[in-house]
This record gives C-alpha cells, structure tokens and sequence, in this order.
DNA sequence: AAATTCACTGTAAACGATTACATACATCAT
DNA sequence: ATGATGTATGTAATCGTTTACAGTGAATTT
C-alpha cells in the first residue's frame, strides 16, 4: 500500500525508513551501508544496496544537513559573471566540486556588493561550508567578524585578496604580468607608455601599478601623471579612456591595459576615430580571455592560467573544509598563496 | 552562561529556542513573527523582533527545508559559462531571485551534459524546488521521468528549449531573427549567401535554418547546399567555418553566424587571411552580446534581449514554485512561451 | 448568565537523516 | 567454563524548525 503508484500518477519519494523495511534492517544500517560501508557484513551491505537501488532512495539532503552541521555546498563571490574571465575561472572550480558531495552556489557582486548579502549568515543558517571570493572587495570589519563566527578557515580567495588580510589566497603574480607588458611595449620601441588601473581600491590595480611603476624606474621611462588612467575592468572603460587619450596633447604611443576587455574598448574606439591600432598606438590586454585570440588585431595580453587558478582555489578549500582523519587533525592549516602566471 | 561569548571565541548561532528564552515566549511564537506576524499582537511581535536582533538569530536553513519540504533553491543549467550571452542572461536571472528566498545553484552543461547529473534527484532529496534550463539537450525520456516525478510543473526553459516538449520555454523569435538576418544581407546587395548553424540537434539550428530558408524562399535566393555550414556557438567553429569558406570555389559574399562568438572567430580568420570584412565578406551575427559593438568593425548581429529572457524566466518559476492563496490554487498554470526580438 | 466567537499563544508532533550507546553473538585466551 | 575481545546490528536521541491542535481569556451574542 505504502508508496503504491496510484492513479494520482506521484510516487512520493522512499525515505530511509522505506529501505530499512524492503531490506528487513534498521535504518541505521541503511545509513552505514552509505557512510560507512565497512562496518557491514558483506552480506547486509548487498541487501542494503539492492533495496536502495529497488526502492530508488535517495538521502534528503536537508536532513542530512541538519543532523551532521554540514551543508554540503560552497559559495562563490564573482565580481561579473559577463566577464568571461571570471567565468572561465568558474568553469574549472565547478569542475572540481562535481562528483564531489559539494553543490557550487554562485553569487555575482556586480550589481550587490559583498556587504548586501549578509555572508556570514549563509554559514551560520548552515547554507554553506565554504566560501570562494573572487573578489576582494571586503572590507576589514567582514574579515574580523568571519573570523569571530569561526568561518575565517573556510574562505579562501582566488585572483583577487583582501589586502592586510591572512586569509590563504591563489593568484596570479599580478606584479610581474604589469612589469612584463611594460617591458614588451618598451621592447618594442615605445618610451610614451600609458597605463590603465582599475579602480583605486582594487588591489589588482593597486598591485599592476606598482609592477608598472617598477618597471619604469627600471627601464628609466619618463613619468607621466597624465598617463595614469583610472577605470575599470569593463569595455565602456576602455572606450572612455579612448576618448580621453585622443584629447591629449601628448599622447603616449602605448597602452598597458587593467584587462582584454578595456583594451578592447579601447581599440575598437581608436580604430572608430581613425587611430590605428598597433601602427599608432599599441595597446596590451591583461587576462589572455579566449577572445583575444580572436580580435582583429589579435591583442597581446598578459596570460592569466584560469583553469590553474580555479582549480587550485577550489582544492585549497576543499582542504580545509573536509573533515580530516584525526592523525592529521593536528596540523595547521597551510596558508599557501599560489603565484603563476604565464606570459605571451 | 548559554551562548557566552567565552574565550574560545566562537559564539555558537543562536537557535529559535535561546530566541524564545529571551524574549519569554514560545518557539512557536518566535516562528511566526517571521513568517506570520500578522498572527501576532504589536506588543509581543516587537518583543520577539528585538529578542531575534538582540540574539542574532538566523533560522537555520536545513532545519526549515526539512520541515516545510522547500528548498528555496533553483537549479539553472547553463550550457556554457564562458560565453558571455549566457552568462548576463544569468546574471539577470540572479538578480530576480536575489531578495526573495531562493539561492541560485548553477551548473555548466558544457563538460557534463545535463543526463551526468541525475536531475531529478536533485528535487527527490530536496536541494532544489525549481529549475531553469538554458540548456534543451535534455531527451524525452528525461522530461517523461520529470513529469512521472511530479516535478515537471516545477521546470522552465529558457534560449532553447525541448522539441515535442510541452514544458513552457522563455524565448526570442528565433524563426524571425534568423530570416532578418538573410532580409539584411539581402538589402546590402547579397546574392549568394552562408548560413552556419549549431549542431544538428539544436533546436536553435533547426530554428534559423528553417527561418534562412524561409526567406530564402521568399527572396527568391538561390539555395546552395555548400553554404549551409554546421559547427557549434564557439569561436574556434568560427575559425573553421572560415577556413572552409576560404577553400570554396564559389564563395558566398556574406554569412550568417549561430552567435556572436561564430561570427568573431569567422572575422579573425578571414582578415588573417587577407580577406577583408565586410568589404570582400559581410558577416552578421546572433544574440548581440556587448563586445559586438566594440569590435572592429563593429558586428551586426540580431540583438536577443538578454536580460527580459532572463527576467521573464524567472518570473515564471517563481510563479510555479510559490505557494498560491487557496482562491487561485485552482487555476491552470500559464504555459505561455514568451516571444521577444530586436533587430540591430 | 450562558454560549459562542475571536484573537492570541503554547504544547508537542512531525520532517528524515546520523550516530552514541546498547546489545547480541561468535571467537579466543585463560 | 569464564571472561575478554571483536564484529555486526539495533534502539532511540538528536539536529532546529514549522504547524496542527489545544487552550485561555476577553468580547460578543443570545
């Protein structure tokens, strides 16, 4: 009678309990022929499996939440999802949480900035285990009461980092990428060196700017306070510092772009107003997005390696959110930042 | 002594029951001021409010999952992150579910087709109540399981959608943008003219082919059985497709792309080649994502509005999953399949 | 004045798993 | 034969909510 498909089409799903009876057990039985299925006899755990396969159980998730404090799903921070370099970088970190127990929430702060969520309480009301921020825009005060909560060590960050912050972070080596487009433009030939930062308080931009200026002194390239672009990372930025490098007097000869998508916008709005790109003004990328490949000019671009990043972001909390066996229960958490990068 | 905030450090989350405490009353009460203050006199809901902002309270997410049998969570399935025109549809769609109390699981269709992951299962063990599928790769088989689960009322698609499937689906005019398309190149002058569409098995190949021939019928245009290019939605396929168009004896002098992506890749190629867009080649493209209109030259697409195929989809879960007032239980649900098209 | 209704609030039983603890039986050493 | 040890299973408490149902006065009706 129980569970029998009637007319009314719905067979309501087989709980636990269901099992134990097709399989004549305990549901504690049941349970351990998924947890752990060493602790049964071979003989039981073959009965357990067939009544599980027969009765199409599956384990609820919230109740299996509930009793075990474990919500079985990681949260993501993406600055933009429309940039295809954040979501390349998502790409591969949900690569790894597939096929593991771990379901990938994914929140875009473009339009609600980190605060307007209220992260903790996505660990706290236990919706979450762990939490990937590609974006570092969180304030100190947020680092200070993760770590009151006690979640500090389930947050890791991947491209971006809070600055002043010792939570563990998997980036790119951010100063290097800008020394290395200086050096490409100097090399070929180009002293009038513009760069574009992002914004102000991004440390990405904090961190190419300093690569950038480093670069400088060591090319010993003049200075220019008009050649510091301050923007974005979007398209509509490069178009705008476009318009604002043709109203100069002096226009520099090269562009060091905060990412492929400004310096597309860039390009494409020279081009537009009759400078040609790279016969008057050269102009480097930052990212190495797919599409670069594909511009007309192809851009040369500073290499990010996306799927490194994510994966290793995602290994690195995989880390520190499952449980351990308690020989290494001990050993302090690695604090690891990783650094690659590659150039073009 | 409960919940002190001793030198441990960790303050354990407060639970409806420390609430009830505080504020003398019962759970019962303390879970009705949240989710039915109208129930409650003025004078004990603000005793309950300043109890649950004192505390700092958060019901625990799992707990009422398991008790109200609501996930309040919604799967979307997208075919592929790193093409920018899903993922602003996907960030339009977030921010609909945004502020109500429905998270976002997103999964990439484009590693693991969408029969990897057993679906079903994800509304059986209560981790989803809804899902939007921007992804119509999904066999009859699997819509007839989700309709003998129940579930399938609980499911819209949006971009594409399942032929033969009576499921409801948010899309463009597909049909139509595809014949504005062939209707532009023809006003530009073209004669003979290529059509690349996505894989076979595409309801939106099948769509904009049945839409080129339509006007191709209409216009009188020779039909030429060379010119009908299949590939996917990739930038690579673009790349192909151009090097077959160079390889023909009898070149088309425009194309038709499935995507934007298509159509970059197609670009890039030729000018590589030396074959100038559009002067020797007109190109247009489909969707109208954002770099259209920063590349060089710019790209006439068939603009696809992105963010009301988006939104419209999300309403219309919504719709589907929220509890209805007794009155309108009753009522049938909508199937409409929204239609909306501009053209550039 | 008794009966009925109404507006609040409390009691306690779910929801469906996991797991500490208890139990039962077999094995083995003494 | 006895106790100790180990292996395999069952019993029942527990996770933190929501909500059906019951109860309590006060207001209203008869």
């Amino acid at each position: 009678m129980i569970n029998e498909k009637g007319k009314s089409g719905v067979q309501k799903a087989a709980r636990i309990q269901d099992v134990a009876r097709a399989a004549g057990v305990s549901t504690a039985t049941v349970s351990r022929a998924l947890s752990s299925p060493e602790l049964l006899s071979e003989a039981t755990r073959k009965l357990v499996l067939e009544a599980i396969r027969s009765t199409g159980y599956r384990a609820n998730k919230a109740a299996r939440t509930l009793r075990t404090q474990k919500a079985g799903a990681v949260l993501v921070l993406v600055p933009n999802l429309g940039n295809p370099f954040f979501s390349q970088i998502l790409a591969s970190l949900s690569d790894v949480f597939m096929g593991t127990d771990y379901s990938v929430l994914i929140a875009d702060t473009e339009e609600h900035p980190p605060s307007d969520r209220n992260l903790i309480d996505y660990f706290r009301d236990s919706r979450i285990d762990g939490m990937i921020s590609l974006d570092g825009a969180l304030t100190l005060q947020e680092m200070r009461d993760f770590h009151e909560h006690g979640v500090s060590d389930r947050i890791v960050f991947a491209c971006e980092w809070v600055k002043d912050s010792e939570l563990p972070s998997v980036r790119s080596d951010i100063v290097l990428g800008a020394r290395l487009a200086v050096r490409h433009l100097h090399e070929l030939g180009h002293r009038k060196i513009a760069h574009v930062v992002g914004p102000e308080k991004n440390v990405l931009s904090q961190a190419r700017r300093q690569g950038a200026l480093e670069e400088f002194a060591a090319l010993e390239l003049p200075f220019e306070e008009d050649w510091l672009l301050k923007g974005e990372f979007s398209l509509e930025c490069g178009r705008d510092v476009a318009l604002q490098i043709l109203a100069m007097d002096n226009r520099p000869t090269a562009v060091c772009c905060s990412s492929d998508q400004v310096a597309f916008g860039l390009i494409a709005t020279l081009t537009a107003e009759g400078v040609k790109v790279p016969d008057d003004i050269s102009v480097v990328g930052f990212d190495d997005i797919e599409l670069s490949e594909f511009y007309v000019p192809a851009l040369t671009t500073i290499r990010q390696n996306r799927s490194a990043l994510g994966e290793r972001a995602a290994s690195l909390l995989m880390d520190r959110i499952t449980p351990k066996p308690i020989a290494a229960a001990a050993e302090p958490l690695s604090t690891e930042a990783l650094v690659v990068v590659d150039v073009e």
